[in-house]
DNA sequence: AAGTGGTCTAGACCACCCC
DNA sequence: GGGTGGTCTAGACCACTTC
């Protein structure tokens, strides 16, 4: 059996909980430094990063690189499943989101991406990188890969809009179907950048790929969240 | 524009997966102490307790507390959506499940029961808690929870099956729809303890709600992963 | 310029696992 | 009983954000 250990760790995680659930601080603002914390409950810098730590991992808390720890807001609810765009569902959950286009460019698809476009040649591609925000936060960063071939002058388009609508609209295709894969990772230095992490903090990857009506692949994106901001909810019923 | 640093951590990280992708080590394979990978690469355990970290969070290494660090093996794919059931799913990807009960218990529905079950009044609920493995593993922490009216005498069955299996053949309720949720939490001290977890590390938990052929509510289910153990792959065509 | 988190050193004691 | 990771101290310098 193991033994009721009263650590330091624990007595700090458990003080830091109070005050988040006492509603003294309100979600997105910003907890005292880490020296003052340590100074408050006399211990070292190491000692509160490891409580901070696990508030984090426990999504109470989350970091901005060397700008400090904030009060988690809500969770935003998504469903991969559903076809609902992001500013609609955004909008549905009575937050606010913005869109930001940082690059775009055309490449050669790489090992995952062919493999998840069923390509058996090698295609040339248009790369579309956006951050996401939900309520002026950085919650989302999304690459979308599409065959070029299949989406001529595409890129002269307004691309901070729902690619979804896009699609359908300009090229005439809806999604049918889409297969998607979820992971946990770390963030590289694009996406770190775009979401203000610190490289190698955790994200949450969701790998997704699109196909129109008569079953052939549309697209298919990388979806990297703050895996604070978000909750995956599925139903089978409304798919 | 960020500098491109060259840290000890970045250098240790670099070295240690070289070292995972040589091949040198094989699945599920113990790491050198952490004292001794210290001294190696001349610095502190407290630098190497980092580099491991940003490992774990990468998914290539795993813990088992107070026993050291292993080669994660390859992910489950996970289809919380599939009628197929735990074992077969495992025995599908080649790999050896085992399922052990750990308690049984009957008791009120507190909050989050009542809510997921859609309770209107206070209801007695069976708990049922138990550990799924994986080629020896321990890497599902799964407690299902039913109301004792609709299942008389089932704590007289073995429950190490697998119990949608058991609903239909005793009790005729077929999964017909289901929902569910995913998120990250720090693991608790059962759940931590059945994982060969350290309490508070991050588990990816699943909340599911199973629906029989009425439509009406059969039990719902708390799942609580390794969560370098699963990878989640959802397709709308197959759900 | 001041303050923040990110990284790092050089130790220590403890609870628990394995032999 | 020896070795492991878990926890902890008391500092330090650096890169970056904010003012």
């Amino acid at each position: 059996m193991e033994k009721n250990t009263l650590t330091q760790l624990s007595r700090i995680k458990a003080n830091l909980k109070q005050l988040l659930s006492s509603g003294l601080l309100q979600a997105a603002q910003k907890l005292p430094s880490e020296r003052e914390l340590s100074a408050q409950f006399s211990t070292t810098r190491i000692t509160i990063k490891e409580a901070l730590l696990a508030l984090e991992i426990e999504g109470l808390i989350y970091r901005e690189k060397r700008r400090g720890w904030f009060v988690c807001p809500p969770r935003l609810v998504y469903n991969p499943l559903s076809r609902c765009h992001f500013h609609q569902m955004v909008n549905d959950q009575q937050r606010k989101a913005q869109t930001q286009v940082l690059a775009v460019h055309t490449q050669l698809a790489d090992n995952e991406q062919s493999q998840l476009l069923a390509l058996d040649k090698i295609s040339q591609l248009f790369c579309i990188h956006r951050v996401r925000h939900v309520d002026n936060r950085p919650v989302l960063y999304v690459k979308n890969c599409l065959i070029s071939e299949l989406f001529p002058d595409i890129l002269q388009q307004d691309l901070s809009q729902s690619l979804t609508q896009l699609y359908l609209r300009e090229y005439g295709y809806q999604t049918q179907r889409s297969s998607f894969e979820v992971t946990l990772c770390g963030a590289d230095q694009q996406v770190a950048s775009a979401l203000n992490l610190t490289q190698g903090q955790q994200v949450l990857k969701i790998c997704r790929v699109n196909y129109q009506q008569q079953g052939t692949i549309i697209d298919c994106e990388f979806e990297y969240w703050r895996p604070d901001a978000v909750k995956i909810a599925i139903d089978s019923a409304t798919g």
